[in-house]
DNA sequence: CAAATTACGTACCTATAGTTACGTAATTAA
DNA sequence: TTAATTACGTAACTATAGGTACGTAATTTG
């Protein structure tokens, strides 16, 4: 129950932290580095906060981090979820979808790879709120995938031999195959081949 | 310099650590856990060692993971470069990687997973010995992929209109994807008909 | 046997990172 | 102005994990 600036309830010293700027400060922490050697003295540092100040604001560690989380998703995952929900011939959406995963970081000024997907991989190290949200994110991505897949068959653009749910698997391996690529520096324009070579096995 | 059983020097107090036994007590605990997740006091434990006499066996936390690396490939990776260098036709290897790799690990007394794959995503933690031979991995593993692949281009058994490193990390990248599901708990079943359709790409 | 050599393991040291106790500052309500 | 309230941040505390000092044990050599 963290209380945003414009709470009716004014009273006693005003709160100073920028949650926000706390978050951002994280998430970018988290992205570009491991989101599990990042000590939150750090983050504090870069954020210019305090360490209780965190600890009020989020509880945790593991708050911290799930809380992240959720900011992750509406700065990043959502934009692909759009990319998805589009009304757009099958295909395209599938060209879309590549473009946007090779998008350049530099670019963007955003690091490379998906801090998502680095989570992931590290799930077991986390908390149990943040695992938890792990989770949740990572079934709301199969959900949209699914949702996708099936309204392709529906209309004839995408073969019905396949069943969904191993389609939507795919297509999030080969997401997060390119995001991992792209952390260890391989080119968005090989990472955008070997994908291309990927979704041509579906058609 | 560690010296074996069968050493010509013989003197002072026999050693009594064995080595190969706490290499393998660390090995299954990196690959069954996190690797960087394992303190040495744990392997210590269930190796029947004191801590001193890792130290001086390996060195340090970093040696330790090194040596683990090579007796992963010596026990593991090997298997999979066999397959590679074998002269069958292309999509006899190919078949036989597929099994290889979705095999039941439970039959094995392995667990889910590639210890190599879940260091690779952790690269930034370990120490500078441990991160350069997951390098050197990494690159053996390529190259066997390109060898392999340039002889299947010599015998016409691979389109050439792919270039040979992007091929390899198109290999790897679906293997480790395949690993990754597999430490999910994602049934082997599943990833199989997934690594087919993957690799149906490059026909 | 004593000397030299080598390995053993208990009990510590040290650094780090998550977490919090507590005294203080800034504000509103009476 | 005083009380009540809320937030602030310094300076700890605690647990863990990598690493080692050092006294002891087991062996060969002379």
């Amino acid at each position: 129950m963290p209380l945003n600036d414009s709470n009716p309830t004014t009273r006693g010293r005003p709160k100073t932290l920028g949650r926000d700027h706390v978050l951002k400060t994280a998430l970018m922490c988290y992205w570009a580095g491991s989101p599990t050697d990042v000590p939150i003295s750090e983050i504090c540092d870069k954020a210019g906060a305090s360490k209780p100040g965190l600890y009020r604001e989020f509880g945790s560690d593991d708050g911290l981090k799930e809380a992240v989380l959720d900011v992750y998703t509406e700065m990043v995952s959502k934009r692909r979820y759009d990319i998805l929900a589009s009304d757009q011939p099958f295909d395209e959406v599938l060209e879309a979808l590549i473009t946007h995963t090779i998008q350049d970081r530099q670019t963007a000024g955003v690091p490379n790879g998906c801090l998502l997907f680095a989570m992931r991989a590290r799930r077991e190290e986390f908390g149990p709120l943040t695992a938890r949200k792990i989770d949740q994110l990572r079934e709301n991505s199969l959900e949209q995938y699914r949702q996708w897949i099936d309204r392709a068959k529906t209309n004839r653009q995408f073969r019905s031999d396949i069943p969904t749910d191993v389609a939507a698997l795919y297509f999030d391996a080969q997401t997060g195959s390119a995001m991992r690529l792209q952390k260890e520096g391989v080119s968005n324009v090989v990472i955008g081949e070997i994908l291309r070579t990927a979704f041509s096995a579906l058609r």
